[in-house]
DNA sequence: CGGGCGCGTCAGAGTTCCGTCAAGGACGGG
DNA sequence: CCCGTCCTTGACGGAACTCTGACGCGCCCG
């Protein structure tokens, strides 16, 4: 189910949105201050984030480059402001999209499909995404992982940190990007999580997990997930 | 170089967009028709396309399923209709924007960046930037090094100094530029550190680690590399 | 010819970083 | 209310990395 982030501080606002939202099955957040959206969107991952820029508590560029700084969530940015100045700020902080208030909620629902279908898993079409390495198999759509043919039980965070690094296949992931993408933004530090939860995921899939083949630390660095 | 397709009847709107595009050093193709533009679309593979509804021969709607049918190009939709269902319609159809005409030129600009950026190699994909020479190859997004297709291990300072020294490939780098970026500012006269990590790298990447080809000493001023 | 300088090499000391284990607490379901 | 699951946190041994000093070599210049 596609999960959206709603910020406003007009309640009469955000009970439309959330309404209208939930009405078609949307999984709805909402936060009335940047302060609590930020923490909401690191805490529940939305999937799109329908963000007013007139806060209480802080600029609502502000917000916006604060998730830039760790996600790509797509951001609909909704304002009383018309002007062209404002647009341009929000949209090259990294918003998506603008819609000036009062607004068409079919047309706002439309630029959310939009948003949310051009962030879908790019190659679209064909079957899951199914990543294999030797020993096990990892479907990213079905959040589900096998090794010999059997399904393996990985809790949450364990799932969030496989995915981050088979996304990455290949790539060195540093270790402040991964806490960061699984704990939250404020996260950029606590490596012994990562100690932990590595160390859970090479005893859930590797044959030998303290000489690991597929999970593998680059000291001072990060971690690289090789097929 | 970016390149858009503009898409539009009207002359003096296209160009008005053709100057702005090409006075931000974007490639400017341009269609008059709904039948040229999926042919150019076609041909010339541009990474946006703005497109005006109201063209002679097609229905606008009718280019944007056209080219969905096999491509996922931003579509910036530009119409002089308001209504609510004309967005909704092009939006559902697959467009990822849509401005009503008059439109200010700043704020389709930043559309289109917006457009654009997003579009961009997500962290998915094979597509790294790298750098080869005859023995080894150097990944700078992935942070990998291979060298007869076999990863080879460097720590953090190794590979710091080695991504400065590839970063200026082919250009003299100063001993006390390599320090301060990779040791940090106030680190300008310890050139023995370089004389130790420079010999790790070359031991690492070169084939006679004493006579090298391409991590090159300039006596007295600095490092070069050289594919 | 000899001394100074810059560079390359090596190996050891010290520090940081990582894997592992285990215990405590939060949360939800039965 | 109890129990199981999951997340957090601390501690510790060992591994990896950085720093540092010593030494030899070639080159330039006196």
């Amino acid at each position: 189910m596609t999960r959206v982030l709603v910020v406003d501080d007009e309640p009469q606002i955000v009970r439309a949105l959330v309404i209208n939202l939930k009405a078609r099955t949307y999984e709805v957040d909402a936060a009335h201050d940047g302060a609590t959206a930020l923490r909401l969107a690191a805490a529940r991952h939305p999937d799109v984030v329908v963000l007013d820029l007139g806060l209480p508590d802080m600029d609502g560029v502000e917000v916006i480059r604060g998730l830039r700084g760790w996600t790509r969530v797509p951001i609909l940015v909704l304002s009383a402001r018309h002007s062209s100045d404002e647009k341009v700020e929000a949209l090259d902080a990294g918003a998506d999209d603008y819609v000036t208030k009062p607004f068409g909620m079919d047309e706002l629902l439309a630029r959310l499909r939009a948003a949310v279908r051009r962030a879908e898993p790019a190659a679209g079409g064909e079957g899951d995404v199914i990543v294999e390495t030797d020993e096990f198999t990892v479907d990213l759509a079905a959040k589900k992982v096998q090794r010999a043919g059997k399904d393996v039980r990985l809790t949450p965070t364990e799932w969030h940190l496989l995915e981050v690094l088979v996304r990455n296949s290949g790539r060195l992931v540093g270790q402040k990007q991964l806490l960061q993408e699984v704990w939250g933004p404020s996260y950029g530090t606590e490596t012994n999580y990562l100690r932990v939860y590595m160390a859970q995921l090479r005893r859930k899939l590797e044959v030998d997990p303290s000489h690991p083949k597929h999970f593998i630390t680059e000291p001072g660095m990060g971690y690289r997930f090789e097929k």
